[in-house]
DNA sequence: CTATAATTATGTTGTAGAGCACAAAATTAG
DNA sequence: CTAATTTTGTGCTCTACAACATAATTATAG
């Protein structure tokens, strides 16, 4: 399933959003500087307070983006898939991370020194406006989920959260069953709410027959519902 | 107070953050391409759904950007002071405005079509790099906002909000009463309660003598104990 | 200057959802 | 295979806060 190995011509083809914009000497810049890592199902990728120095690009797997609030509760504030950019916010703002990173699953990731990539910014205005068009659109997916977080009621939040998935890392063949295998702990934390009141919301939509449930794996029967759920909160 | 005429030279030295990093040639452009608005108090400056088509530089005044969620209830997603710039994000998004904006106060706006903005992000980079690291900054806050709207209790909420408004707004010559009259229900949208709790609390909060209320007018007396009831939540 | 509306203030009630506790099931470790 | 740990499931209690009601005060308009 995961690739074990990744040729350099494999890597180009993953990071195409930051490649195709280069010219022939931009590219032999880039092409020098980048690092694989991988990382094992829930192991760390970088912790809040630490400084930023390369910018993420997931080749593969599942990564959640997370951030502890007062109490022990945990908030996933995004999470990314392949091949998405993610881990330079902090850079560019001249912070230390304020949130976390976590796998989901065994991931794969392509790091990118800041430096090279500030640098061939400088130089490329197509690549900068490739990083203001992406933060514009998660800052605008940000100022929705704060409002939805914090108005919704728990059904809304968690079937927002269930269509979230699926829209987001897709189905299996079936079309209805989501991708991603979650804990009941992490759906919590992604819908804001607690493990428990996750569970009992859980077992109330299935029994509503919004959804099947078997273990982790969640499959949504009646997307309609689920949909207006969301949507009245 | 509020200035009755700009001239352009005073609304260039305003907008040093884009006018600096322009060469001459792209400094004619900027010049010959913006234009100044005023606002009424509570007036709307745009709203959700419309079409981005200005950069918004906030020349004197104060707005605020809301959005309205399910139930009526409208939350202060963030605040603007001058000289700071908004508006810009939708159209870098390609979409529409998600959230709206209105005065606090009469506001002076000065406005820049996207179009010119972006002709001359593709020929500077410094300019390029100015919202790059305005939108990561902002992206960060509400990163941190999300966390504390859906994580901290009534009093932690206020607390924040408080220390907030002085921090962004400032205070008067008394060193210690807020630059802002908000009127309650304002308060309450920005830090996610209803009005009644935002009047509740913040009269509990003044015979806790850690605030003086005078109407609109808030002087914040204990400010350390104000900053751990935010810290705790 | 009065009438109307909006804002502020305070008390009361109801409930969504947190916070346990405990058991069953599923994983992981030894 | 068995023991230990984590995850899931369900019920119960308690409280933070919304929702509503009503009055007092202040602002706005005619």
């Amino acid at each position: 399933m995961v690739k074990r190995e990744y040729s350099t011509a494999d890597i180009i083809e993953h990071i195409a959003d930051l490649w195709q914009p280069l010219n022939e000497e931009q590219r032999a810049i880039l092409a020098n500087d980048f690092t694989i890592q991988r990382f094992r199902k829930n192991e760390t990728i970088y912790c809040e307070g630490e400084k930023a120095t390369h910018i993420m690009c997931l080749l593969s797997g599942k990564v959640k983006i997370v951030k502890d609030g007062v109490g022990g509760r945990t908030q996933i504030i995004r999470v990314i898939k392949p091949v998405e950019y993610f881990a330079y916010r902090a850079y560019f703002a001249d912070e230390e991370y304020v949130t976390a990173a976590a796998a989901f699953e065994p991931s794969v990731i392509c790091m990118i020194p800041m430096k090279t990539i500030t640098r061939l910014i400088g130089e490329n205005h197509q690549l900068a406006m490739f990083f203001i068009k992406q933060l514009s659109k998660d800052l605008g997916i940000a100022d929705e989920r704060t409002v939805s977080l914090t108005q919704k009621h728990i059904r809304g939040r968690l079937a927002e959260a269930l269509l979230f998935l699926k829209e987001n890392y897709g189905v299996e063949e079936d079309e209805s069953t989501l991708s991603i295998y979650l804990s009941r702990e992490d759906l919590a934390n992604l819908s804001n709410m607690t493990t428990s009141n996750a569970i009992r919301t859980l077992s109330i939509f299935a029994s509503e027959k919004l959804i099947a449930i078997d273990g982790r794996k969640i499959k949504l029967i009646d997307e309609d519902r689920l949909r207006k759920i969301s949507k009245i909160g």
